[in-house]
DNA sequence: CCCGGAACCTGAAGGC
DNA sequence: TGCCTTCAGGTTCCGG
């Protein structure tokens, strides 16, 4: 499932070769896909236009086009962008095709059909529903104190809401809840700010790291050039069942669901109490 | 505003 | 072997 380290991936990995290129045709397999315009529209809207450059918010892929449009395309649960060539037949799961100049084509693929795109001349729609970006320095420690005060909902369903933080998906909140040591049902606004400052350096370690490791293949993830990444090889608790056990603590893992999402955690190293002494490790 | 659950989809996996 | 059910989860929509 695409989130963010795996879109950060498709952007940097795609962008040397699609940056100054133009569009020469678009082939749309499943309309339903295309939302804002028609089919048509959005065609004709792209067909001639040059790629500026890459750029993502939260888990938006976002192509800087000429005359001011953009490209946003979001990936939801299966969806994957492959560089290919003009040569290479689309599988039956690519739902669009985009060709460039020299021989290039993008291949968005998608079994699950809930992948999205549109064009637009302005990102305010992006703006409205995503709050801040989990790497950018402006997301503070404190700016995460604020943001969960006086919540109800479950952290987890917190880390997952796109208009608290973008870029966040049920694995990687996992991930993080476990490096901070936080159980996954906790309400936010009980966090404790020692808490959410540990949690706030976890969702930086465990998104930096994931980027390093391009990302986490648990399904149909594929990076441009058809490769996988590694990152789900390092995961500590998210999709880890089986008897797997805590790699700190040794004791079996646990999965309950928290907003309709299956969630992985160490009873242990996650207490659902508030704890009154701190020998929580600190360590990832 | 806040919160939780269903719907959108289809391949994979599990049950019988 | 094969049919049927369930599960997976990002986002949006809707109800309380």
């Amino acid at each position: 499932m695409p989130e963010l380290p795996e879109v950060e991936t498709i952007k940097i990995e795609l962008a040397p070769y699609i940056v100054g290129k133009s569009i020469k045709s678009i082939t749309v397999n499943w309309e339903r896909m295309v939302i804002g315009s028609t089919v048509q529209e959005f065609i004709s809207g792209l067909i001639g236009k040059k790629v500026i450059k890459l750029g993502r918010r939260g888990k938006y892929l976002i192509f800087h086009l000429s005359k001011g449009k953009k490209l946003i395309m979001h990936l939801r649960m299966s969806g994957s962008l492959l560089l290919k060539r003009d040569s290479c037949e689309p599988d039956r799961y690519v739902r669009a095709v985009i060709n460039l100049e020299e021989g290039l084509s993008i291949h968005f693929r998608d079994p699950r059909k809930f992948g999205v795109m549109w064009l637009t001349p302005d990102l305010n729609i992006l703006e409205e529903k995503l709050g801040p970006e989990p790497m950018d320095k402006k997301f503070t420690a404190n700016k995460l104190v604020k943001l969960l005060e006086k919540r109800k909902a479950p952290i987890k369903a917190l880390l997952l809401d796109q208009h608290i933080i973008a870029g966040i998906g049920n694995m990687y909140a996992d991930e993080a809840l476990f490096s901070a040591g936080i159980h996954p049902l906790r309400p936010g606004g009980d966090l404790t700010v020692k808490e959410i400052t540990r949690l706030h350096q976890s969702i930086r370690e465990v998104l930096s790291a994931a980027i390093e490791y391009k990302g986490a293949s648990v399904n149909t993830y594929y990076r441009p050039g058809g490769e996988q990444g590694i990152a789900h090889f390092k995961f500590q608790v998210a999709h880890r069942l089986g008897g797997k056990l805590c790699p700190i603590c040794s004791i079996p893992l646990e999965r309950s669901i928290v907003r309709n999402r299956g969630s992985y955690f160490c009873p242990g190293c996650q207490p659902r109490e508030k704890r009154k002494n701190k020998l929580i490790k600190a360590k990832r």
